[in-house]
Parts: structure tokens; sequence; C-alpha cells
DNA sequence: CTTTCTGCAAAAGCTTTGCATTACA
DNA sequence: TGTAATGCAAAGCTTTTGCAGAAAG
């Protein structure tokens, strides 16, 4: 955590941007939720003095994602923000009768998909995978 | 394309459900359009007699999705959608530069996906991969 | 002290919904 | 001739933006 906190001292530095302890205060929250959210955070932080608005959440989400912390996912309707420092990259599949979401890893599948993409010339920097369907005890 | 419009009309059958231009008209001009976001076949169908609202396309969208001839994608802030029905399933790569859209199928990695999904006791019935990174005409 | 940040409220986008009218079966 | 579909406009949601006051450097 510590370690997560300096990235975003770091980024915040170099792009003469300040430290304040709200955004400490949200990457904090952040990094105790998976796949979490704005409104989640909104509501986790709720207590929090000074009171943090719903701009501001979204505003540092923003820049976590801007440092490599955080990357944006479109699972249903709302966004939702995944931590991607601690745990390294990693992909979801999401139950479409509970909506439980499994998060897994890879490693030849990603080896594979570097593979299409040298085929296609193209360099990859990030991706999603995500696959729909039925956990376990929704599929009898 | 007349076997699309065949799967339409039987999903239309099965929950009597109606028959109508609109429908058709859109299904066939989605049919010749890739990753298509509603506002442009409103724009593609703007000239269309009798004239075709906003409203009746993603209706429209949300049938074809139900009957297994489109699948939502969320690439950037608009939904797309994808004909999944004649050309299979496929999955894409999108330059962040450019915003160029590369499509590809791998069956290798299909078939990665099946065995961690057999790991969690859980059933696939769609997915969805996206890479991101730079197009050849991007990364120099 | 200057510039950035925050909270609030308003605005902006995309998508859905309500309702009167039209059209399918 | 009854029920569903359409177009329009209004509403709904999530996310972004403008602005005046507060806070960081």
């Amino acid at each position: 955590m510590q370690n997560e906190i300096a990235i975003l001292r770091e980024h915040l530095a170099d792009h003469e941007l300040r430290v304040t302890s709200q955004r400490e205060m949200i990457l904090e929250t952040f990094l105790k939720m998976e796949h979490v959210t704005a409104e989640q955070l909104y509501h986790a932080l709720a207590k929090h003095k000074p009171h943090i608005g719903l701009a501001t959440i979204y505003r540092t989400l923003n820049l976590l994602c801007e440092c490599g912390l955080a990357q944006q996912r479109n699972f249903g309707t709302q966004t939702h923000y995944d931590n991607i420092s601690r745990k390294g990259h990693h992909d979801h599949m999401i139950c479409t009768k509970c909506g439980t979401i499994i998060e897994f890893e890879n490693c030849d599948i990603e080896e594979l998909q570097e593979e299409v993409a040298r085929q296609h010339d193209f360099h990859i920097t990030t991706h999603k995978l995500e696959l729909y369907g039925q956990c376990s005890t929704c599929h009898g």
C-alpha cells in the first residue's frame, strides 16, 4: 500500500499536481475493494470527514487510471475500476444469473494474445477479457 | 442475409411480436456495417421513409441481441453492436491513438478460455476480448 | 500569495420510457 | 378490431464541467 501511495505521489509531482487528503483517502479505500464503482466508493467514504463529493471520486479515479494503478471495466451499466498494480493483470468471469464476478489469470492466453498481435503488427499495452455465463451455483 | 431475417422472424413469432418494415430495415442496415453504434445506424437510415426514430433503433438493437444476432460492446463512451451470426464470434484490437479497430479470431484462445472455465466450474455462453495498444501505422 | 482542488449544482451524453397515434395480424 | 410498434419528447443514469470558496506548496 505504501508502494501505491508512492506511485500516486510521484505521478502528482511529475504533473505539478497536489497531494490532498481526499486523494490519498480515495486511493486507500480503492485498494481495499475489488472492481469497484464510483458510487460504491462514494458510499464507502460517506462517513469520512471532510465529506468527499462524487465529482472528486471520479476525478481521482481518472488520476489512478493515468498513473497505472487502476483500469476501467464496463461490466454492466456502470464503470468498474480495477486495481491492476498489486495483483497484476487479471481477467473476469461474470455470471449473468447472479452477478458473481470471478477473477482469474492465465499466462497461456496472454501469450497467444501477443502472438495474434504480432501477426497484425500491433503493440498491446493492455487488454480486457470477460467470460459471460453461469457460475457453479447457477447452472445446477 | 435471408438467414438472419429468418432468425429475426422466428424470434418475433416465438414471442408474439410483430414483423415491421422498420425492424427489417434496421436489421438489413445493421448487417452491412461493422461494430456500429445506434447513432450511426440512425444516420445511415436518415433518408428512409417512413422516418425511423432513435428509440426504435435502440429497441430493435436490443431485440437483435436477444435473438443472438448482435452483441453489445463497450469500446469508448458509446455502445457498439456487433454482428455475431454471420461471421461467428470474433474479437478486437483497438488502437488507442487513431481509433482503428481490427477484428480477429483465434480458436486456440477460445480453447484455453474453456479450460479456465472448466477449472472454475463455469459455463461460458459468450465472451469479449479486447486488446488495446497501437496499430502498425501508429507505432512508427 | 498563487494555483490547484474541492463540493455543489448544473450540464452533458447515451439510453430508456410514457403516451398518443399508426400499423400489423 | 384488438394489441403491439412507432415517433416524439421527456425522463433517467452515469459521468463531466463551471464556479466560488478552501487548501496546498
